[in-house]
Parts: C-alpha cells; structure tokens; sequence
DNA sequence: ACGTGTCTTGACCATTTGATCAAGAATGAA
DNA sequence: TTCATTCTTGATCAAATGGTCAAGACACGT
C-alpha cells in the first residue's frame, strides 16, 4: 500500500483527462451557460464516457467550479500589469488592447464569466469581493495619482475601470450582435483603434 | 356559435392573466436563463397552477418568445429618439442618460436580451439583422453627419453607439460585480456623470 | 336561473439528466 | 510476469421538468 496520504498525486491520464474536460467544459458551459449544459454534452466533446467524466470530477458543478478558477487567474493578468509610469496613455492602450485582444482569443472565457455575472455570481462572490476588490482599489489608487499628477483629465478611476472592461468586453460576449450589424468584415485593427480613441481621448 | 373567426378576441381574465405571466417570466427567466428557468417558478410566481399557465401559453418556449417581443419595442426607444440637431453632445447625453435610466429602472429587461445574446441570440436573429441594423444605420448616418460638419471629432459611429451599449447595459447586466466593487452605495448620479464624461469628453 | 363557452386544476405521462455502482480492462511498479 | 491500483463503462436509478387531459368550476350574456 502506497503511503500517499494527503497530496493524491496526479497520474498521467489523469492530468491528461482533466485537461480535456476543463476545455470542452469551458466551451459547453459558456455556449449554453451552467444549466442549460449538460454532462453529457461535455463527455461526448471530450470523447469520454459519461460516468468516466464523473469519476475525475464527481459532480456536475465540480466541472463548473474547476473551469472557472481555472480560468480566472488569465482574466485578471492584464489589470495586474498597469503599473504607475510616466505615460499613463501608453499604459493604458496596453491595457486596453491586452483585454480587447483577450477578448478576442478566448470569449468562450469571457462569456463564461459574463453568463456567472449576469446570473448573480453564486459561484464567485467571494472573488469578488476580495481579490477582485482589492486588485481594483490598487489599479484605481493609479489612476487617481495620474490624475492629482496632472497627467490625465480626471475620471472617477472606478467607473473607468467599469468602462474598459465593459467595451472591451463587449465584443465577445454580444458577438452574435455586432456581427450582425457590423457584417463578418469586422477589422480588429480597426475596432482596436476605435475603442482606444473612444476611451482615451477623453482625458488627453 | 360566435362568429369570432380569426382575431380570437381577449378576454378580461385573458389580458389579466397574460399580463400577470409576462411579469413573472421576465423576472424568471431573466435571472436563470432560458433552461435555468423552469414553468412550475414562473406559474408559482404568479399565482397560477402551471396547467393554467400552459392554457395561456401552450409551451415554454412561446412564454420566453412572448416576454422577449414584448419587450423589445421598449428597449429600442432612446435609440430612436436620436435626432440630428444643431448640438450633438446634448443630444447624445439624452440619449446616454435615458439608456443608463432605463438600465437601472428595468434591470431585468437588460439582463435577459444579454442572455440571449449571449447564447447566440437564437430567438431574435432577424430582429438583430432587421430591425435593428437598419436603426443604427440610420443613426449611425445621424452621427457621421455631425463628424463631417465638425461638430464632433471623428469617431467610427457603429463603434461608438456599441460602446454607449456596453457601458450602459453594464450597470445593469453586471450589477453583482459593480456593487461587490463599489458597495451598495453606488450614487446614480455620480454614475451618470462619470458615464458621460468617460464616453462624451473625447468628441468635444 | 340557464346554459354555453371560458377558465382552472389534480393526476398523470414521457423524457431528460445528474449521479451511482459493480464488474471488467488497462496501467505500471516490483 | 504479477498484482495492486487506477481507469473505464454498461446498466440503472431517482428526481426534475415540460407537457397532456379529462373533469369540474366559474363567468357572463340572455
């Protein structure tokens, strides 16, 4: 008898496994939200069985839970990297740009949280009140020196944050919208270069 | 035998009835989604037995259908109010205010079309290619005129009216995050003004 | 009060779906 | 190879849920 008490080590085929369910959960969950996903459906995208499905991960909302904390460290790491800087402008078009292109690259990810959100965020509440909360104040505190700096015209910090995560998002989780209306010509240079302009040219 | 052929006149029980549903379903479905949703909350929520409400209503479906039309006629009013006029900025305070009024006055409207479409907009497709590509062509026109007179700077007018949704329809479909970040004291005017000023300060 | 058509509901059905389990197959360290 | 452990799955269950139906209650014009 193995003496491994408390770690449970990962087998290959486990890592392995789990890997595949994370990613065809994050898919079917953000495509059909939590309830209206089922085991089922992400078994078959992954190619397990479905009772194999739940013996990596015994219930349904062990998925659900496992593939948002999986995924909510990559959603705040472009906040994280707005730092104070001599140029505030170019700071945040990285900023801004680093989440447009998120956007772009994963809206399953941002659909995902977006549908968590809209639904009342039962599963992470507690996210948002304290790391999310407290990685806010800090990046709101920047820009509040910024603007005592005299280097941008002032904003309220808080509803700026909440206005860069609410275009940028935007094109991920209304996507179906703005294809309709915009046709799938759809530049992302040129959407990249239009929110910028929306959202900065305000405070030069 | 009543000669009533086609127009299936309402009863007053009818429009009692239909209207007490439509309520209760918008408040449902808009908090649980479509599939979160289930007939026996709606029926319960207001006061009928779900057999009678599926005497209204023949199916699911047509309940979710019926909420979403009825509240579409509602949701495209600001927009089309927008007018040319010899001052932009005013106008498109108007029309930013009545969006962030009616965001915080009908939450539940906002939070169930950001369901929808977020699901892929499968019930209102044609509305997103009809209806309502042709208003915002028209008031993109609207805006691309006050560009050319240079009345406003220059901004890509589809872009634009996109972020005016965002912004305002996050302070409804993302009210858990805002108020997790910001507490329940979240004044509507300063709201307001931090929303004009982050949207309006870059054409001036 | 009468009677027709409208409204209401308890009981019931079929399907979907999350979850279990026992038994067998594969894995890998010795 | 051996064999304990890990992995896999067909069969199955219980609960939830959308929907039906026949029978009865009610509303209302006459």
């Amino acid at each position: 008898m193995k003496s491994k008490a408390k770690p449970a080590a990962k087998t290959r085929i486990q890592s392995e496994n789990q890997d595949l369910i994370l990613k065809a959960a994050l898919d079917v969950f953000s495509t059909y939200g939590y309830r209206g996903a089922t085991v089922d459906q992400i078994a078959s995208k992954c190619g397990l069985s479905k009772p194999n499905l739940l013996y990596y991960f015994r219930r349904k909302e062990d998925i659900y839970t496992a593939v948002l904390e999986h995924t909510l460290t990559e959603w705040l790491t472009p906040l994280r990297m707005l730092e104070v800087s001599n140029d505030p402008i170019t700071e945040l078009t990285h900023y801004i740009v680093a989440k447009l292109e998120m956007s772009q690259r994963n809206p399953a990810a941002s659909r995902l949280f977006a549908n968590e959100i809209l639904h009342g965020a039962p599963h992470i509440k507690k996210f948002l009140n304290g790391p999310l909360k407290d990685l806010v104040e800090a990046k709101a505190a920047v820009i509040k020196d910024w603007i005592t700096a005299g280097k941008i015209k002032p904003v309220d910090p808080h509803h700026f944050i909440f206005s860069i995560w609410a275009v940028t998002q935007h094109y991920a989780d209304f996507a179906v919208q703005v294809e309709a209306l915009m046709g799938p010509k759809l530049d992302p240079e040129k959407t990249q270069k239009a929110v910028l302009g929306i959202l900065l040219n305000g405070l030069k």
